[in-house]
DNA sequence: GCTTGACCTTCCAGTTGGTGGAACGTTTAG
DNA sequence: CTAAACGTTCCACCAACTGGAAGGTCAAGC
């Protein structure tokens, strides 16, 4: 019934490493622990780790998804829902503005490697004759 | 002639403190000092911490904007330029690697976002419920 | 009983690109 | 003379892990 960390790391394919670094960060509860000290997981758990890995594949931020779960312990289903739902929407907007960033940022390289073609035939040596010419342009 | 690490930062916008970051990353060489300690820079470091900018614009990491300006020092504008121009090389197919990474997972939140309406009915209280009934998907 | 190897534990440090504060010295203006 | 506005250093922090070191535990094989 009870499988240590080792288990819980094969059967949810996060490194033990990261499971106890979750625990530090609140995300999984504190196990109950064996004589020995070793960490004592159950089936419970497997679950609660794959929904945290759920969450952490769409790039949810730690801080976000320990609130997440923090709303579940309290509060019903419903709210988590909720909870999830505005989180989700936050994160589409932040990656559409990355990714306008990222095109933007693609232009700029494109820029610079216009630039440093058309420099290539003025500019001879030095340093300071590279910035004057502006191989990297200043965007 | 010799400006401050101040007067450094307002020519160029870059605080003061990341001024000092760059030197120890060695982004800059060590200024010269004046008798109380006080860094103090020349014309040509202001050029040079616009090329730094320049090329971190770019995003161009920490290290290889080093590296590239490493190159400066020993050969010739030649082998300046062509190093630049396999970073942003390299840097325009990461971005465009990141840019499909960030389709796809904009794909994925739509389809959480899906899950999570879905659910939104047979679902009442408690994480494993939550967990069961897959709000958060399994992407 | 003993060893070997695969587990487990903790703590500390590094990654990237800065930013923030503390505690202290210097310079300049009033 | 003093107060503001500079400058200096060092240490710690952000995210989300990852790696190593040093040590304890457990099962199997001889």
């Amino acid at each position: 019934m009870a499988i240590t960390i080792g288990d819980l790391a094969n059967e949810t394919g996060v490194k033990t490493r990261t499971i106890r670094f979750y625990e530090e960060k609140g995300l999984l509860p504190r196990p109950r622990r064996s004589e020995s000290g070793y960490r004592l997981y159950s089936e419970q758990d497997i679950k609660l780790l794959r929904l945290v890995r759920s969450a952490r594949s769409l790039r949810l931020s730690i801080r976000d998804v320990g609130a997440l779960l923090a709303t579940v312990e309290h509060d019903s289903c419903g709210s988590f829902q909720g909870q999830a739902a505005r989180l989700i929407v936050d994160k589409l907007e932040q990656v559409e503005a990355s990714i306008r960033e990222m095109e933007t940022l693609k232009e700029d390289l494109s820029m610079a490697m216009k630039n440093l073609s058309d420099a290539a035939e003025g500019c001879e040596t030095g340093v300071l004759e590279c910035t004057d010419c502006r191989c990297l342009g200043d965007p």
